[in-house]
DNA sequence: CAAATTGTCAAGTCAATACTTCAGTATCAT
DNA sequence: ATGATACTGAAGTATTGACTTGACAATTTG
């Protein structure tokens, strides 16, 4: 995720989608979120079948908590961490976006299909 | 994304959800699907708006193609490219599962909040 | 055919990721 | 108070990922 040269449309990304889909494509994390669909955990809970360190499970649940998949809260010297409500809104919503428009031109494609880019 | 020491569930991830996300993860990337949207499109073409070479521009078409969002085809010279009907159809599926798991506990939280983890 | 267009390949750079280890800190139990 | 639990933080390592450059190859086009 480098940032691109500048010129032209150079997207910048809406950032809170790349969070979200770069949070979702690690299947350890996607394994956090599997886990806390059951119920709520700490952190050495969530680390003990993964099979990696705690620290390394701290990292991961940043990442989701920033993603706003899940939402933590120490209490005393554990931390609990639990799936945010709401969390795959955001997710859903950018894809029926896109669906729509997708669909959308790929009904003309019949028609358009050699015309579309002989003028350009 | 790197491979997680082997012990006990250690997730090795369902490749294809992997390759969705992470297509989808980058800027660049989605730039171009949104580029696709409108009409079929040569690399050059592509490359153009987002003031990157044609070298970096192959190499994300290559990643949008493995994971089924776009599929190119060499005419001539040119190499076209046009949008993959259904791409998006796993995607929205996956999120489908998750969400109703993900809803169906968050309606019982209410209930166990702290029960939950008292036992464990 | 020669020149221009369009894409491809192999390598290399540099930053971001996914981990780790190790040295603490805060709480809880006895 | 002592020791065990449960996490935190800083730092380091190795792999991936997003780009680039530069040297080709394959089509057009004039």
């Amino acid at each position: 995720m480098r940032a691109a040269k500048a010129e032209a449309v150079m997207p910048d990304g809406q950032p809170q989608i790349d969070r979200l889909f770069h949070a979702l494509g690690d299947p350890t994390r996607r394994a956090i979120l599997d886990a806390l669909v059951h119920r709520p955990a700490s952190v050495s809970k969530l680390a003990t079948p993964l099979g990696i360190t705690l620290t390394a499970v701290i990292q991961h649940l940043e990442i989701l908590e920033n993603a706003g998949f899940v939402h933590t809260e120490k209490l005393g010297r554990v931390r609990v961490c639990r799936l945010e409500p709401g969390g795959l809104d955001t997710l859903e919503q950018w894809i029926r976006e896109h669906r729509t428009a997708w669909e959308k031109k790929l009904d003309r494609l019949g028609e358009a299909l050699r015309e579309e880019y002989e003028g350009n």
